[in-house]
DNA sequence: CCGCATCCACAATGATACTG
DNA sequence: CAGTATCATTGTGGATGCGG
């Protein structure tokens, strides 16, 4: 039997990539803020804020600068009066995005 | 337009999809239990821990009795001596494995 | 062997007010 | 408008020991 007939003898280590996946989108807010931003070429801070019920300035920037910072969306400032800051989502995010609506669904159904 | 042509007007809200599954199997170790069950017709309590690399007992036990309490997993106990447990996996948790896996994959390719 | 109970540390999240 | 700063609160996770 080959190492790669079992699905994972053992998970959460180092490389495990179902770990790795939820150390970037884990916690409470970020797979949502990826479900508010689908099918948006871009969106503004107060839009995604709108959008998303329930969270607060503290979270909502914090989350956004780490996913940033993962690759995950890109910030495009422009300096107007008043500033307007645009975010949108990355090919790598968008990639992810098909998965998330598989996971909507299966919580529509099931839960 | 129809409602439906919009994927979220808002989210995390109530009847939200994916809050429902994040209150679910959010978190640290529910999604690596799935995992770790997966491919196993029954696996022992012992059995688990060991496979989640970093899993503590008030963790693991915690988690497997809000799993079960979710139906996705099933807990059947023998009153051997000394006691065996064993616990598998719903339709419902294996329904949801699928997906998982996709997880993972995107995690490998793209972390 | 299984896994619950207790107690505790710290990280995650939240409310509020404030700035460029 | 788009955040930051600060402080309060909650939640998550861990160590240890006990009991069936």
């Amino acid at each position: 039997m080959k190492k790669k007939d079992i699905i994972c003898e053992t998970v959460g280590g180092e490389g495990c990539g179902v770990r790795k996946v939820l150390n970037t989108i884990g916690g409470k807010w970020k797979i949502l803020i990826l479900c508010a931003m689908h099918g948006h070429a871009a969106m503004r801070y107060g839009e995604i804020r709108r959008t998303i019920v329930g969270i607060t300035n503290t979270m909502l920037a914090q989350s956004l600068r780490e996913m940033e910072a993962d690759g995950l969306i890109l910030r495009q400032q422009y300096d107007e009066m008043p500033v307007r800051v645009e975010y949108a989502l990355t090919e790598k995010a968008t990639s992810l995005i098909p998965i998330l609506l598989e996971l909507k669904d299966w919580g529509e159904k099931h839960l």
